[in-house]
DNA sequence: GTAACGATCAATGTATACATTAACGGCTCT
DNA sequence: AGAGCCGTTAATGTATACATTGATCGTTAC
């Protein structure tokens, strides 16, 4: 594996785990040497990470990492919603029904995964992602396929600060499989329907829980002050 | 001016204007030399055109100059429908009147431009980037604006594989100055209606003057065997 | 004669030295 | 005392030497 992979793959993992928060400064030099690479594949890494939209250029020099936020969510769910239903509906059109029939199935078994724990959680997610992967196959957009790489990217990093509860998961499951079986009977707008209810209560969720987040803020604000 | 900066601009004009040719192998070595300009930023002048999508990594070796096509346009125009439809109702939401209503005026004013010759042609090319411009703006995503970018930069270099005529740039005109009043009255609806219709126009045209090319080529072959 | 293996070579990948630039701090002048 | 200018410094930007890898061509063995 070359240098600026492994550099890559650190620093993108970093950033996601929120090991480094938005605002930090990667230097390049102080960045080369913790990762044990030179210069070089260092700022190969980082063109890559600015282009994926996860550091930004900081006025001309340097670049940091990406501010992500609840207060933004509104904006890239306003985008989601645009290309996960375009992508729904060309999968629908286009699908081979087996693979989606059996994801469904999946997740409307996915109770007992997402009761079990961490792992299971984690389990979980790894299936939203393989249908995700499954409808992004279907529809067969390479321009479609890059648009949303980066929102994923975007939406995987900001998790962290609303953590999903069991009782949203079990919901989120029930949705997808809604969304897997719409594509499997080759019904686009119902796919699209499905698409759009999933992802207004995943936005629903994501602002309650910025809202409680602020209560906390104000709370601790009150209290200090 | 950085260099880096100068063999991306440099590299950039000569792919969308079609100087360089898709499959073009774009050896670090030979364009460095050509550009005057070192390895290193040429490096990474290929790695934005790389994220932007004009150029891709060749089978681990080197960087080929992407292949664009009349065949793709469906693919592309799918996922154009979604955000430009998007960007027109947020635009809409979220207006400042005057301004759109000054664009419509000069769209309808436009076809003076649009037959007095080429350099008319160009400047309302321009014109239809600033609506575009001041769409995004007023829609004011950053996510949107970022996944537009690079299709609208795919698009450039199509037109030059169908040359728009008068008669279809006059229509042109009366689309996009549908789009801007509908924005700055405020109807989220309507523009995306305006929106829907132009780019199904735009993508019918685009459809045609390909028959004419496969058509031609037909011939070609015909009087040839 | 063909296929497979190996060597050579050319291209990319990496490291590092050097150039350049922007930011910060101190000094001076008003 | 405050503001502006200049110098220092530390960062990025560039060039180039070197390492490494993959491809191609030739040779050999079957």
């Amino acid at each position: 594996m070359r240098a600026s992979d492994r550099a890559y793959d650190v620093l993108r993992a970093d950033i996601i785990e929120w090991r480094l928060a938005p605002g930090t400064v990667l230097a390049e030099v102080e960045q080369s040497a913790r990762l044990g690479v030179s210069r070089t594949p260092l700022r190969e890494a980082l063109s890559r990470l600015t282009a994926e939209g996860l550091t930004a250029p900081q006025s001309g020099r340097g670049v940091v990492v990406t501010d992500v936020s609840l207060e933004k969510m509104t904006g890239l769910f306003d985008v989601r919603l645009a290309l996960d239903c375009t992508a729904a509906a060309l999968a629908a059109q286009r699908r081979t029904p087996t693979g989606f029939d059996q994801l469904a199935a999946r997740f409307e078994a996915a109770d007992t995964l997402i009761s079990s724990g961490d792992r299971g959680q984690h389990q979980y997610y790894a299936l939203v992602a393989e249908l995700d992967a499954a409808i992004d196959a279907a529809a067969s957009n390479p321009y479609l396929l890059q648009a949303q790489r980066q929102l994923r990217t975007q939406l995987t990093r900001v998790r962290r600060l609303a953590r999903d509860n069991t009782a949203r998961l079990l919901a989120s499951a029930t949705e997808h499989a809604q969304i897997a079986r719409s594509i499997a009977l080759g019904n686009p707008d119902l796919a699209v329907a499905s698409t759009k209810v999933h992802l207004h209560n995943s936005l629903q969720h994501l602002l309650a829980a910025k809202n409680d987040v602020d209560q906390s803020t104000i709370r601790e604000e009150a209290n200090h002050g």
